[in-house]
This record gives C-alpha cells, sequence and structure tokens, in this order.
RNA sequence: CGGAGCGUAGCUCAGCCUGGCUAGAGCGCGUGGUUUGGGUCCACGAAGUCGCAGGUUCGAAUCCUGUCGCUCCGACCA
C-alpha cells in the first residue's frame, strides 16, 4: 500500500475530548475518527489493526474446538422476556420499534440468541459437546461512554457460548476457553491476567476476567504477589480478622448524640467510639422490598457482593423518606436492634461482635454495648465488605496488593440457567431429556485494541507488536520522485517483501524527512526501512526496529534483514 | 441519572469577567518560492451561521433563559 493511497490523517495535537494516552494516540495515529459519543468510524490503519486481533482470537477459538456463527443483531423483544433479562438487563438494551410497532434490542449479547438456536438444533448427547462463537458488533446503551473504545455504545465483541452435557463436561469447555484466551492475549503483545471475578446473580465459583493492567482501567483487582491469587475488587476475599470480641456482659443501653449522623462524627469525642466498633446499618431497596445491611464502621459496602445476596441486580439505596418510613429515623441513626419484618443482611466479619454501637432508630440516639447475636435478629451472614490493600491473603496471609486493570475478556460458567428457561435441552444416553449446561465466553475486541495501544506505546506514538500491527513495515524513501534513486530501490524492497507476504506501506508522501519520521513513529509500525542518499551513496539502507536502534544494512541484503526480524 | 466543566476556522486555543468598527493566533489546508536525514523558512490565500433557539440592549461571541452536544467524577459493563 502507499502512502498516498490509503487515508492516514495523523494529528499533531490530540482533540481535547481525548483523555488517556491510548484514545489520543487512536485519534492521532489517524486510526478511528468519532462520529458521537461512545460511536467511531475505523479508518483503514485502525481496521487492520483491529482484523489482526480478530484473526488472532479466530484461530485460537477454532483451535480450541469452537465453531463460527454469526448471529443477528437485531434480536424479537420476546426471547429476552423469556430469560426475564428484558427487565434485568434494561437500563443498556437498545430498544427499537419497527413500522408495525414491533419492539426489538439491539444486541448487547446473544445468550438468548444461541440458546434458542441449541433448543431447536441439538437434541442428543452425541451432538455434544458444541461452543458457538460469534465476532461481532454489539450494542450498549452505556450510562457514560468513555475513553474512546474503552465504553463505547456501540463495540465488536467476541461472544461464545458452550454447550455440554454434564458440569463435569462443562468445566472442561471452560478451561480450554480459559486457555485460549491466555494464548489470544499473549499473541496480541500485552501483559495480562486471570483474576476471579463476581458471578452476580447467576452464583457459582467459575467465572475469571482477563486483565491487562494500566492504572487508567476501569477495573480494581486485588492480587497477592506470593502465591498468585487474583480476583476483582467485586469479588476478592481477605483473611482479615473477625471483630474481637469483648468480655463484657453489660445491656445494651441508649445514648443521646444529638447532631451526630457519621460514622466519622461518632469516633470524635464526646462519644469517641471508634469506627471498628461501630455497625454501618445501610437500607437498600431490592425488588421494592428494603433490606437492611450491617457492615462493620470501618469497612465499605460491595455493591458487587449485595447483588449476589439479594439475588437481583435491581436493587438501588433507599431514599431518605423510604429509611424513615421503614425504621422511623433518619439516615445517621439507624440499626437493627428490635427490628423485625425486615430481611438483615450482616457482614461475616461482625459475626459474634459485642460491645459494639450503632444507632437506635431514634434520631440523635444510638446503643452501646450491643452484642450482635445477643440484641440483632441476623436473616443471613454474608461476605458484603470490600477488600483492601494490604490486608492477609485469604489464600497465604500475606499483605495483598490492589491495582487497576482493563477487562478484556470474561470467561463464565452459566450452568442451566437459560437452557432451562429456552428448553435446550437433550436426549442422553438412557433416554431421558436434560438440560445443557452452558458456559458463555467474551472478549471485547475493539476495547482489546485500545488495550494494546495502552500499553504498547512512548513518547513518541504507539508502539505496535508485530502481531496486530496495521502494516509490519514502512518503507521511507526520502526522495518520491519516480526516477529518483531512492524511490527505485524502494519500489524494489517494496515489491520483494509483499511478495513473500510481508504487509509493507510505502510513504511516498513528498514530505521532508522529519515529517515522516515523525509520522512513522507516532503511527507505530514496527520496522522502519529508510532510504536517502546517506546512505544509499555506501549502497546501504537504514532498518530500525520501532523503539530499537538504526542499522545500516547493504542494500542487497535488507529484504532478508528485514525477514528475519519479523519471523523473528 | 447525580456532581463539575466546556462548545469561537479541520485541530489546539485566545477574545467573554468589564457588550461597541471588517472576530484573532498557532498548527493544518491551497498557490509560489526556499529548504531537503527528525514536524524547514518566507510571501500570498481560502476557510468561522462564535452549538442552537429565544430574551435584554441603539448594539451580543460577550449579559440572561432555555435547549442540544461533548468531556471529566460517580452508579453500569466486553
Amino acid at each position: 500500500m502507499r502512502w498516498t493511497q490509503t487515508l492516514i490523517p495523523t494529528l499533531k495535537e490530540a482533540p481535547s475530548d481525548a483523555e488517556i494516552t491510548s484514545h489520543k494516540l487512536l485519534l492521532r495515529a489517524g486510526l478511528i475518527r468519532k462520529l458521537a459519543g461512545g460511536v467511531y468510524t475505523f479508518l483503514p490503519l485502525g481496521l487492520r489493526a483491529l482484523r489482526k486481533i480478530e484473526q488472532i482470537i479466530r484461530e485460537e477459538m477454532n483451535r480450541a474446538g469452537a465453531i463460527e456463527v454469526l448471529m443477528p443483531a437485531l434480536q424479537p423483544k420476546e426471547i429476552w422476556e423469556q430469560s426475564g433479562r428484558a427487565e434485568t438487563a434494561s437500563a443498556v438494551l437498545f430498544k427499537v420499534k419497527d413500522g408495525s410497532n414491533r419492539e426489538w434490542f439491539l444486541s448487547p449479547t446473544a445468550e438468548e440468541v444461541i440458546t434458542t438456536l441449541a433448543a431447536n438444533e441439538i437434541n442428543s448427547y452425541r451432538q455434544l459437546p458444541k461452543n458457538f462463537y460469534q465476532i461481532s458488533v454489539k450494542f450498549r446503551d452505556e450510562i457514560r461512554p468513555r475513553f474512546g473504545l474503552m465504553r463505547a455504545k456501540e463495540f465488536i465483541m467476541k461472544d461464545a457460548y458452550s454447550f455440554d452435557t454434564t458440569d463435569d463436561a462443562s468445566m472442561v469447555s471452560y478451561r480450554k476457553m480459559y486457555d485460549a484466551y491466555k494464548r489470544i492475549f499473549d499473541r496480541c503483545g500485552v501483559q495480562n491476567f486471570p483474576v476471579e471475578a463476581d458471578t452476580g446473580v447467576i452464583g457459582g465459583n467459575y467465572s475469571h476476567e482477563f486483565m491487562v493492567p494500566a492504572a487508567t482501567g476501569e477495573n480494581d483487582v486485588v492480587f497477592c504477589e506470593a502465591c498468585g491469587y487474583a480476583a476483582n475488587i467485586e469479588k476478592a476475599t481477605s483473611g482479615i480478622p473477625k471483630t474481637a470480641a469483648r468480655e463484657i456482659g453489660a445491656p445494651i443501653e441508649k445514648f443521646a448524640t444529638p447532631g451526630v449522623v457519621t460514622i466519622e462524627a461518632l469516633t470524635k469525642a464526646p462519644s469517641s467510639v471508634p469506627a471498628n466498633r461501630q455497625i454501618k446499618t445501610l437500607i437498600y431497596i431490592a425488588d421494592s422490598k428494603p433490606v437492611i445491611i450491617l457492615i462493620r464502621g470501618d469497612d465499605q459496602l460491595n455493591e458487587a457482593k449485595l447483588a449476589g445476596v439479594v439475588g437481583t441486580p435491581v436493587f438501588r439505596a433507599a431514599t431518605a423518606e423510604e429509611i424513615f418510613a421503614a425504621l422511623g429515623a433518619h439516615p445517621g441513626s439507624l440499626g437493627a436492634v428490635g427490628v423485625k419484618n425486615i430481611s438483615v443482611f450482616a457482614d461475616e466479619r461482625l459475626r459474634g461482635a459485642n460491645d459494639m454501637t450503632t444507632g437506635a432508630n431514634e434520631d440523635g440516639f444510638h446503643f452501646k454495648q450491643v452484642s450482635i447475636e445477643r440484641d440483632i435478629v441476623v436473616t443471613k451472614w454474608c461476605d458484603l465488605r470490600t477488600v483492601t490493600a494490604g490486608e492477609p491473603c485469604v489464600k497465604c496471609a500475606k499483605p495483598l496488593k490492589l491495582r487497576r486493570a482493563i477487562e478484556v475478556g470474561h470467561v463464565f460458567k452459566l450452568g442451566t440457567k437459560y437452557s432451562e428457561k429456552f428448553n435446550a435441552t437433550y436426549l442422553d444416553v438412557d433416554g431421558s431429556r436434560k438440560p445443557c449446561v452452558m458456559g458463555c465466553y467474551g472478549i471485547g475486541v475493539t476495547r482489546t485494541l485500545q488495550a494494546v495501544i495502552e500499553h504498547c506505546n512512548d513518547a513518541d506514538g504507539i508502539v505496535w507488536p508485530l502481531s496486530v500491527a496495521p502494516y509490519q513495515v514502512c518503507i521511507t524513501p526520502l526522495a518520491v520522485t519516480a526516477d529518483s534513486a531512492a524511490m527505485k530501490l524502494a519500489e524494489k524492497i517494496y515489491a520483494e517483501l509483499t511478495a513473500q507476504g510481508v504487509e509493507v506501506i510505502l510513504d511516498d508522501r513528498d514530505e521532508r524527512p522529519g515529517v515522516k519520521f515523525k509520522d512513522a513513529d507516532l503511527v507505530g509500525f514496527p520496522i522502519r526501512v529508510s532510504i536517502g542518499e546517506k546512505s544509499l551513496a555506501k549502497g546501504e539502507v537504514e532498518i530500525k526496529p520501532r523503539g530499537g536502534a538504526v542499522a545500516a544494512v547493504k542494500m542487497d541484503e535488507a529484504v532478508a534483514r528485514v525477514l528475519a526480524l519479523i519471523k523473528g
């Protein structure tokens, strides 16, 4: 390809709406352009890099035995009602109506479609296992599109769905995907690591997210350098000790705390109750009913864990009015002592705690010397707190660390949640009918592209890994008139490399050397071959790996040298 | 949706507070010259309904109201 033939609109300055490095580089290197918030056009170079990633995914999915399909982006509302997700996923669904007023959803994912297909086409254990995947455009009405391709309203996702006869068989499928993901992200040239992930409402322990470490990531990951434990903050637990029990038999006692409505305020005189001896009482509305959450005063509630406990992702913090209606007091004076008829979910860390202080459900008053087990009716003990850095690892007790990361992939064991709802069953050897055991596996393809850039760049621009670079080689003749020696040699090397299957772009622009070099660095081609009079006079060309040192090479050896660099 | 901020040329921004002549700069773009191994230099030129609508005023990019869009922080997720 010739530079002047394609479109590579590089920018000296980043548009002001780009904040993070990868987003700026996507725009500056001329890979994408924004049409609207969270909606982008892929320009030739961006598309080529994207296709590279897709191809890596395709190869590894095929290698793992998955089969490619393509499902519709337009999905009838009915199947979403059948799965129950028309309501639970409502917030992110793009809804459209056709001319006859029928409702459709633009696909954010395809469990409903694939399970419908399986219900119709899979009848026998002999057809299993099966793993269907597709690479397609997905739509999500993101509350807030962000950071270019990182969180977009429209994006490209690889999604796969496995169908197996048994739980054990499903685990095999899961494992295959897990291994394939590792290979995929390694091949894309990004540092990546799997972490245990939140399974939310579906529950179970079989979910991992693949993370690319990045300060600009949107996920917090807890990890242990000693034993390798790693988990999304939504899922992470630690070996932090429970609240120490004290030898106090004193009965519960109410005391006045006028104007004290925060944990922080209660730690100060005259009350002077340390946060770790306080019970934080939170009221949420789940399925339109209030529930009480108890966690220790110095802990933070983890809403992802709460979703798993209450069994629905549709919940929210209660309003002050709802709280007053439920408990007769306002936030700041709430407690669960003596509460009946409202479910009380208490964090494990409070189990056995006594001599605690909590609100008295009377504005301006608190209780002290509260013993949880004695004074509060706890509906369920559960893990509700958010882990913080430095806590002992749940596996090896060494201090945990916390870091930010970009989630690029997610593998998830679904069980029979969907197969039961869609009647996706098979006939077993013994003639009995059983629901397929499912798994689902996603990769954010466009997000991965950006993660690669976020990870592979320097002050001059992108530093593409060879595997995803839009072109492997950029030939830069410094004089471009058709009869110049540099251009003739450039054409020759271009033809020879192309014949060898190398992807080459020839910078045939009549620009000053500085401009061409800067652009080549910005776009980040892995190998640059420069041909100017200076080296030409010595019968040489220059070969420079992006980010590496220039090597002068005899012009006859240039092609072989480039091939050697590419083949590694 | 809650909080914060921004919309002036293709891009980055100045001008707005304190209203007043043909609305500016740099980059980019076009023409000519110059230069030719890391974003040359010079000259000339094209290019803006000042996001949109309404209001105040003799007069609005500037003040007021509304609206749309965008960005950032939070809740959501590949």
